[in-house]
DNA sequence: TTACATACATCGAAACTCGAGGTATGTAGC
DNA sequence: GCTACATACCTCGAGTTTCGATGTATGTAA
């Protein structure tokens, strides 16, 4: 019961930091919606849902945070590119300063 | 619209830790569920809606994370103070560590 | 030919959120 | 005595969000 408190936790976290980690992937380079899935599995600890991710990238694409091309491979299957655009990364610098103030107000509550 | 978007990326990250905090305010010693909505204001930047904070707090108790208890006031309406059990106290403490593995995994991506 | 990894996308049942509304006490100002 | 506001708790349900399931398609390996 406590690992399950604590998993319910750590998810909300995952869930609560989503859109920030996806601009700071992006922010690290272009990649693509798969490459993101993995690269996210790794930072946050557990894998995105593909039916939450997709949608999410069209988010940013509609909003003008990124934008996506089509690659064509020599083999297999064609790849959506994301990159950030200048605001995309207005945002995410912005938001990485914010970040660390979050991080210090929470962190004072802690021992 | 830049700042829209910050203000949503903000206020998942207050939604995603919400728990968290209300726990790591509870470490620091009993409180109200009024005094915890001020509490966390300031910690969070952002007032907590009733509407969600109390079932939370309900959540709590049911979950023996923390117990309740009505406290009579001489004057103004009575209190509902809420402390942290044992396992209140375990998750708490885990949480804490897990948190800081969180936080510095999803620094690793920030320049 | 079966299974698995890569790669994108949508749908909608189920879960969650929180603004609005309700109850009640006490104080301050008019 | 009336209004407004701060303290203090709680619930309901319309609206939003989530993500498991499902579908499509290519390439590789057993």
């Amino acid at each position: 019961m406590t690992n399950e408190t604590l998993a319910d936790i750590e998810k909300r976290w995952r869930k609560g930091v989503l859109p920030f980690a996806v601009l700071a992937v992006l922010g690290q380079g272009p990649v693509h919606g798969y490459g993101l899935a993995l690269a996210l599995r790794n930072v946050l600890g557990a894998a995105i849902p593909e039916g939450t991710l997709y949608p999410l990238l069209n988010g940013l694409e509609r909003d003008r945070l990124a934008v996506a091309e089509w690659a064509i491979q020599e083999s297999g299957p064609a790849r959506k590119t994301y990159a950030l655009t200048d605001t995309g990364r207005e945002v995410l610098q912005e938001a990485i300063e914010r970040w660390g103030t979050f991080g210090r107000k929470l962190g004072e509550l802690m021992p």
